[in-house]
DNA sequence: AACTGTTTTCCTGGTT
DNA sequence: AAACCAGGAAAACAGT
């Protein structure tokens, strides 16, 4: 069996769409202005701010965090699909394309029984349950909207200011909604506790080992792949006449030298970044091997295909579609290849001595070869 | 808490 | 000169 299911691959590649190196923003929602009133509470578009899935769907899953799978477009089905597919590597060579093609309200209408027929034991039984999930999730949303209005109207009156009301509903909801939150990192939340994650086995009921996310294919066995983070919302923490502290996300590496930020030499809170999703080679092969999907940037091409041969066409473009991967605007071709060249060491890259921009994908990566791919390129 | 793996950042020096 | 390439060093951060 292929080590990464083509499905997998064209959704994990669908992500590209969504990466205008042109644009000025990345897809993600725009975070709401944080409450000047000091109202620690998160606003309800905070609340369902899931701005990072595990792996590189996030910025695809951004778009339709906050709706009723009732609305979801097909994109969304697909997108949503991918994401199982992928987190699981679950090897979707047998599993028919054409059925991820449905819109939400098709979607919905699926029994548990017809979601297994079409996806199989394990993968169709997680669909069901992140389904049934969701559409909980959508209604605890519709629920705390009516909880944020009633308590920005509650704030409103004078009387009421200096109340301070601290987690109020932090235990029903993780109780309750735990298992709904699981696949999402809430940026912008507090963490509950230093390191910003709930322990495990406080919530292990839901999903068990059902979500085993683990990753045979790749090279890197110990990789985050797939990893998880997630962390509660705190539905109710409110602080009244408290400053919403701000996190400043250090970034990753060493500091810079020089750096135009002073707001960069901050020390911060570890911050729940994104987690890393597709490693580098990985983001780099899925570019290769799904051009259509790089909105005719021709970002890089193949030099030969069958030897896994590649140029770079637009280096710091590609950099670009990196950082924002990663989150990090400030990444250029000049460190993404360093990054390159420590491959050479692990065999996932071979040495292209004298050709500038022109690297060789080595024994150690999967999922170009053509045989693997059953694509065809030239 | 220590350790490991994977970057990220910075740097010096070399090549095209 | 600009853009790359090579790698060392150090740091950040996630996972174990």
């Amino acid at each position: 069996m292929s080590s990464a299911s083509e499905l997998c691959r064209i959704l994990t590649n669908a992500n590209m769409t969504m990466y205008q190196t042109g644009s000025s923003e990345p897809l993600q929602p725009q975070p709401l202005e944080p409450s000047l009133t000091t109202v620690s509470l998160p606003a309800t578009g905070d609340l369902l701010q899931l701005s990072d899935l595990s792996t590189c769907s996030s910025s695809i899953l951004a778009q339709w965090y906050d709706q009723n799978p009732q609305s979801w477009s097909k994109q969304n089905v697909l997108e949503w699909i991918s994401f199982y597919v992928e987190g699981n590597k679950f090897d979707a060579s047998t599993l028919s394309i054409s059925c991820c093609f449905m819109d939400g309200p098709t979607l919905c209408q699926l029994t548990r029984e017809q979601l297994l027929n079409m996806f199989g034991m394990s993968l169709g039984a997680q669909l069901y349950q992140s389904l049934m999930e969701l559409k909980a999730k959508y209604d605890l949303n519709e629920t705390c909207k009516l909880l944020d209005n009633f308590l920005h109207e509650f704030l409103d009156f004078p009387l009421l200011s200096t109340v301070e009301v601290n987690e109020v509903v932090k235990e029903t909801s993780s109780n309750d909604f735990s298992h709904v939150f699981k696949n999402f990192n809430f940026e912008n939340m507090k963490p509950l506790s230093d390191h910003g994650y709930e322990s495990d086995s406080m919530h292990s009921s839901s999903s068990g080992g059902m979500l085993s996310f683990q990753n045979p294919s790749s090279p890197e066995s110990r990789s985050s792949e797939s990893d998880q983070e997630f962390s509660y919302p705190q539905i109710a923490k409110v602080h009244i006449k408290t400053e919403r502290g701000e996190m400043m996300k250090r970034g990753r590496g060493r500091p810079p030298k020089h750096s135009q930020d002073p707001r960069h030499y901050q020390t911060s809170k570890k911050s729940k970044h994104a987690p890393r999703g597709t490693h580098l080679w990985e983001f780099i092969r899925d570019i290769l091997i799904h051009p259509e999907l790089n909105q005719n940037q021709a970002l890089m091409k193949w030099e030969d295909r069958r030897e896994g041969v590649f140029k770079f066409l637009k280096s710091e473009a590609v950099a670009q579609l990196w950082g924002q991967k990663k989150k990090n605007s400030s990444m250029t071709y000049e460190k993404l290849s360093r990054a390159m060249r420590y491959y050479y060491k692990r065999e996932i890259l071979d040495r292209v001595d004298g050709r500038r921009l022109v690297y060789k994908f080595g024994k150690n990566s999967t999922g170009w070869k053509v045989e693997e791919t059953g694509l065809h390129g030239k």
